[in-house]
DNA sequence: TCTGATTCTGTAATCGTTTACAACAGGACT
DNA sequence: AGTCCTGTTGTAAACGATTACAGAATCAGA
């Protein structure tokens, strides 16, 4: 061992250090092995010797190598990154969910790639772009929103990149999905309303064909039907989840002849929104309506007042996804068929504070 | 022309169809033209016969090809994206920053990669991994935290891939950044209390160490000195710009014996902490002190009360940063001299709203 | 027809890794 | 001594694009 083995093009290696990076090849001359060696200390340190071991990490530490990324993807074919579809990065709901996958794919070493399918700043070639499995060994999608043909039409199916939903889904698309039960959820908190003896209960709902939209109505809706209630129409109203939406849904409420007591909204945002914009209008809560929201961010325990919310555990969404896709990745790279079509369902609960309170009778 | 240069590996295109994905090889035996030519059509339009770059996007159409970015990023030796070094990925701050930067960055055909340098999520050695030259060809600094140490450690500066700060920067470094005034808006902040009436203001700061803490408390020194002003001691609290410690500073607040009449916050997310702390314990907005935050974030204009607040342009501050950095990444390619050190300051305005009000006598 | 310029295209080297395969050394066993 | 492992290393061929260079084709002008 030990053999000069100099490169045929170069004569020194000092040479090679003073320009450009490090390559393999220098860390191989430096530590007196070739690069084969090398990469095996790297990637597979067991099979070579202990003496082999710390001449090559000697060497790197030397000459300060790094591995070249784009070189070790083209030969690998995989990208060292997953990419993340998110529906609106300005909305603070995702933020905790990306650190989350942030955090388990950093362990992974894989790049987080987050684009925005906002309309706008992403256009559909951009996304397909980012479908082609060129870019992403791997597809989180918290957008429902997006055509299922969109995800579906894309290459080969066995050259495809594993794709988990998180929060969302797209009905049409048999997927692992990480989700909470909506239906449940809404259940919880249309429940709490009508144990506070609300029996006048309107529901803000998320933008129409969302299924965060649907499955949390259709819970809403459940609920008041065994308690007995009215489902009135004009106490439905739309929204889009933001705090604007909640502003507007506050104009209907107070135009209505009968008032619905309190108020189920699909969004904590929403539910601000309306606070805020009643608030302004001389109206309180939970003194003229009690509200409840869903998501429970950081602005719900800190907000005037405080709000009655379903707590989501975003940071573990986000985790449990990444942890998710890194198993159908790994399944893909050994060939193996995939470990789960199964979704996970994380649990919620019910956080009660100050914006919901008993009717007055 | 149209020679048809078979491959010689393989005999049928057929075969080289059904399985993985298609390769610029593919393209060209669709074709009937070299690789050279595809490679040419593709990034250099103009030097191909119209009639073949038809040709070559036929077969382009016909076989779904997609460029391989890591054998193009390694043979252009570039990497095809930027990282963003995020102070907080979970601060609602930061989002329309990020979707400014990714708006950018996506017209020019860049992958944004998102970084959290929070503590935990990212250790030291990420950061570094990230720093060095291999994943990125250009990187946005938010984090003004960072050690300049960190930030300047990291291979020849021939290679380094350039960087520019928003919003935070690093004191120690010269790196051209994007940024509002802080002193100036502080000062508009501090004045338009001052203009109310109010003798007896207060500031909650960023966390210690920051540079936006420093600077914004420096404006408000300045122009409580200008308005011939005390400065207690008792009235500057440090914070960390989170909703958590605005309601900390509550309970500093109403411990004190002697209270300032208004507050100056160093961020929203405090000020609303703190109004929603104070209202908990009976206290009111804008009646037992007026409260002026800064950033204006969405919540602020749907806070109980609205916020009177510093506008900062957010997504234009992204949007800056990102055409920045491509400015200088573009230099660098061809070899020119960097085009600026030079930093730019957008304009913040202030926006009246509720939590403000002319001071009783 | 010949020369030279111009325009287009193909050949082949190259980017920096990884990895199948072969080679080799050393030991255990017959 | 010969055979067969086992463990470690080197050789060289990929991976899929880009691009310097050279060659072919076309045309103008003499």
């Amino acid at each position: 061992m030990m053999a000069p083995a100099r490169r045929p093009g170069r004569t020194e290696r000092e040479d090679a250090m003073t320009k450009g990076v490090p390559s393999i090849r220098d860390v191989a001359d430096a530590a007196g092995v070739s690069t084969a060696t090398v990469s095996r200390a790297l990637s597979n340190p067991g099979v070579v010797t202990e003496t082999t071991r710390r001449a090559v990490f000697d060497a790197i530490e030397q000459t300060g190598y790094t591995v070249n990324v784009a070189a070790r993807n083209l030969r690998r074919r995989e990208t060292g990154g997953v990419v993340v579809l998110v529906p609106n990065l300005g909305n603070a709901f995702f933020s905790l969910i990306l650190a989350g996958i942030a955090e388990v794919m950093a362990e992974a070493d894989l790049n987080v790639l987050i684009a925005d399918t906002a309309p706008g700043v992403n256009d559909e070639r951009q996304i397909l772009d980012y479908l082609g499995n060129h870019r992403a060994d791997g597809l989180i999608v918290l957008d429902g929103m997006l055509s299922a043909d969109l995800l579906l039409d894309r290459g080969d199916p066995r050259t495809r990149a594993p794709l988990v939903f998180a929060c969302e889904w797209v009905e049409d698309l048999v997927r692992p999905a990480v989700t909470i039960d909506n239906v449940a959820a809404a259940r919880l908190a249309v429940r709490h309303l009508v144990d506070l003896g609300h029996r006048d209960i309107g529901h803000l709902a998320g933008p129409p064909g969302n299924v965060l939209t649907a499955t949390r109505r259709a819970g809403a809706e459940q609920c008041l039907a065994e308690a007995g209630l009215d489902l009135r129409d004009d106490w439905f109203i739309d929204g889009d989840f933001s705090l604007r939406s909640g502003a507007a849904a506050a104009e209907r409420w107070m135009a209505l002849r009968h008032r619905p007591t309190a108020l189920f909204c699909a969004s904590d945002q929403m539910a601000c929104g309306f606070i805020a914009a009643l608030h302004r209008a001389g109206y309180s809560v939970p003194r003229d309506v009690s509200v409840v929201g869903f998501d429970d961010i950081e602005f719900a325990a800190h907000f005037v007042p405080p709000l009655t919310t379903i707590h989501q555990p975003r940071v573990e969404i986000g985790r449990t996804a990444a942890r998710m896709l890194l198993r159908r990745m790994e399944a893909r790279r050994m060939e193996r068929p995939d470990p789960e079509t199964t979704s996970e369902t994380l649990p919620v609960r019910l956080v009660v504070r100050d914006s919901t309170r008993r009717v007055s009778v």
